[in-house]
DNA sequence: TAGCATCCATACGCTGCCGTATGGTATTGT
DNA sequence: ACAATACCATACGGCAGCGTATGGATGCTA
């Protein structure tokens, strides 16, 4: 509902309907609707980008190795709109904004990390690592993502090379 | 309303007793609710659109100046979050997802044919472009935009040093 | 000044959704 | 076998918002 509607549709009842049940059976498991709506930032954070986070820390290589990981990893799985789903809730909502910053923090720092690694300054580090990361955004945003995993990959490795053609081969 | 609670909160009762007035005024103006929504979009294109693409026309120099005859322009604005609010909408509104799409490619084709004219090929002016205007993207989406105008313009001159250091100074 | 159009207020019925109260069924522990 | 607990359905009152009907009020026009 949240995906293919947006936070306000998330009501009680035509969700129970949706899963074939009643209002009676939400109420035992959740106390009232914030009570779900709470649930939720959490659920996101946890599904979305810990995979990702986890996975980068297991590739062996140089930070630029560790760069295209990210960018396979994320270019193979199907891109499910997810978090543009919570940016469009965020926008609303301080409390989602908070936790969607602090998301999308963990990630830019990240990548600000693996620019330092390569060579670059602190300062440089970071604007480097939020043009990577809102190169992301912004084609989730605009929903101008490939439908192909291989023009995916294409344009991945285009951004990489554009990003650290600049850089120390590590 | 739109900008600060969303699309599903611009609801006639509550926009007519912001305004101070009933809902038999509104429904003298409109014939109902998705009559108004369906002027908006509209009405945001010409807004926010419009008087960037006025105003790179009517400067002077090469396609580098231009550039930064848009970021400039920009940064002088308060950014005031109504592109937010449309894309919100947009992701789950098919017919306002066109309009907007629309709009960024109206933005994009702007970017792409100033970095061909720079000396691009088609296909790398293309990407060039897409990164220039996903970073803008990013930057509203993720709220990461400077307080104050002086900030924002010496984010902005990094950028274009980034996205243009490689071509040649037309 | 009579008539008509413009603009807004009041009053009404209807629907969707919330949250609560209450009862029913199934499963588990002892 | 018999509680007790977990899980779900039904039924109710209440509110917010939609759209319509109707009646002023004001201004323009002949």
């Amino acid at each position: 509902m949240l995906r293919e509607l947006g936070i306000d549709h998330v009501k009680v009842e035509p969700l129970a309907q949706r899963l074939g049940v009643t209002k009676g059976s939400f109420y035992w498991h959740f106390k009232d609707r914030r009570d779900l709506l709470r649930a939720l930032p959490e659920f996101w954070a946890r599904r979305q980008t810990d995979p990702v986070l986890a996975h980068v820390q297991s590739t062996p290589g140089g930070p630029i190795d560790k760069m295209w990981a990210i960018l396979e990893f994320i270019a193979r799985e199907d891109p499910d709109q997810y978090d543009n789903a919570m940016r469009a809730w965020a926008q609303f909502d301080p409390d989602v904004a908070t936790a969607v910053a602090a998301i999308d923090d963990r990630r830019m720092a990240t990548a600000r990390s693996l620019f330092e690694e390569a060579g670059l300054s602190p300062a440089d580090a970071a604007f480097r690592a939020q043009l990577w990361y809102f190169y992301d955004v912004g084609e989730h945003v605009t929903r101008d993502t490939p439908d192909t995993v291989e023009e995916r990959l294409e344009r991945a490795a285009q951004r990489l090379k554009l990003l650290t053609s600049d850089l120390r081969g590590v």
